[in-house]
DNA sequence: CTATTTATATACAGACCTGTCTACACAAAG
DNA sequence: CTTTGTGTAGACAGGTCTGTATATAAATAG
C-alpha cells in the first residue's frame, strides 16, 4: 500500500525544512537536534544517517539557502526589470518584498556567521562564500551596463544591500529598503 | 593596610572588562560565566552580587559599550574634521581605523541581537536604542550642514554605516571603509 | 576589639545539549 | 521466506550551562 510514501517528502528533506525554519527563525544556537527531528517527525538516528554532525546540518541548510538565493532572488530581479541597470536597482524592489515578510529575520549568512564565529566553520564558509556569489552577479550586472569602475561600484551596492537588511531587522522597517534603492540610484546615474 | 584597594579596580569593573572582552570576541552565548569568573579572577557569587543575571551583564556590558561610543568615536570623529559636511566623511575614516583592529569583530550591538533573538531581551533593546542614537548623532550633523532632507539622508548615512561594518567583518577587508565614504560624498555632495 | 559587610572557594541542583546505542517495525529484493 | 536496508522510539552517557547554597576569610565601621 502507498499510503504515505508517494506523498511524503524524504526524510532528508523534511529534516532540512524543519531546520530552515527553526535555524532561521531562531538561530542556530537556539535551536536542538531534538526541536528538528520532533518538528520534522523523524527519528533522532535519521538524523544522524543523514547528516554527519549538526554543524553538517547547518552547513548543508546554508548550502541550499545559496540555492535559493539563485533559484528565487535572482529570477525575481529579473523579471522585473529587463536593462542591467534598471535590474540593479530592482534588487532593493526584491528586498523590500523580502523585508515585508512577517518572518524576516535579516540575512541567515550573516546571523549564523556570527554565531558561528568560527571561520573554520564549514557553514560559516559557505556565508562567506555566497557573498562572493552577490558580489560577482553585481559585477556582472555593472558590466553589463558599461559603468565605469564596475569592481569598486560593486562593493559599494554589496554595503548597500547588506545595510539596508541590518538595518530594515534592528528597525522593522521595510522601508529602508527604498532609501537604499535611492543611495543605489545616485551611484550608477547615467 | 591599603595593599590591593589603591590599585585594583573594583570587581564590578574587572567583571565588566573580562566580559566586554570574551562577550565581544566569541559572542554572548558562546562566553559562559566560569570562563568571565576566571579571566576577572573573581568568585561567581560576586558576580551574582553585582548582576541580578547573565541577561543582566549583558545588558549592562552594551550599555557600557554605547557609553564608549560617546567617548571614543565621536570625539575621535570630531577631532579629524570641524565643519558638519566633513564630520559625516570622517565618521567613515574613523571605521577604517577601528576595522583595522586586528580583534575587529563586527558591531557588538548587531551581533547580540542576532545572537539573543528576542526583542524583549534588555540587551536587544539597548543595541535598537544604540543604532536610535547614531541616527540622531547623524541627523544632528547633516541639519548643521544644512542639507537637504535631513531625515532620509541620515537613514541612507545609517546604512552605509552598518553596511561597511558587515562586510568588513565577512571580508575581513578595511577598505570596504574608504568605498562606503565614497559613497557618502556623492550622497553629500555640495 | 567587635560587629557587619563583602569577597572567596567550592560543591551542587537542575536543566539542556550532542551524539551513540539498543531494540523493534516494515518494506523491498533475492 | 529470508535477507538487507531504512526508519522509529527512546534510553543513555558525558558534557556544558546557569544560578544557589555553604562555609570560610578578609576588610571595614563603630
Amino acid at each position: 500500500m502507498a499510503r504515505t510514501q508517494s506523498s511524503r517528502p524524504s526524510a532528508r528533506d523534511r529534516i532540512l525544512a524543519a531546520a530552515s525554519d527553526l535555524f532561521y527563525r531562531e538561530g542556530v544556537q537556539n535551536v536542538g537536534i531534538d526541536r528538528i527531528i520532533a518538528e520534522s517527525g523523524v527519528a533522532k538516528m535519521s538524523l544522524y544517517n543523514h547528516f554527519k554532525s549538526k554543524d553538517a546540518l547547518i552547513a548543508a541548510w546554508l548550502q541550499q539557502r545559496d540555492e535559493n538565493w539563485h533559484t528565487w532572488f535572482v529570477p525575481r530581479v529579473e523579471a522585473l526589470a529587463i536593462e542591467p541597470r534598471d535590474r540593479l536597482l530592482a534588487i532593493f524592489d526584491v528586498l523590500k518584498e523580502w523585508f515585508e515578510q512577517p518572518d524576516f529575520r535579516g540575512c541567515a549568512f550573516i546571523n549564523s556567521s556570527v554565531e558561528l564565529v568560527d571561520p573554520n566553520h564549514p557553514g560559516y564558509q559557505v556565508a562567506v562564500e555566497h557573498q562572493r556569489t552577490i558580489l560577482s552577479y553585481l559585477l556582472n550586472l555593472l558590466k553589463a551596463a558599461e559603468l565605469p569602475d564596475p569592481e569598486g561600484l560593486a562593493q559599494q551596492l554589496l554595503i548597500l544591500i547588506e545595510g539596508a537588511i541590518v538595518v530594515a531587522m534592528m528597525q522593522q522597517n521595510a522601508a529602508v529598503a527604498m532609501q537604499a534603492k535611492r543611495t543605489a540610484s545616485v551611484l550608477i546615474a547615467p
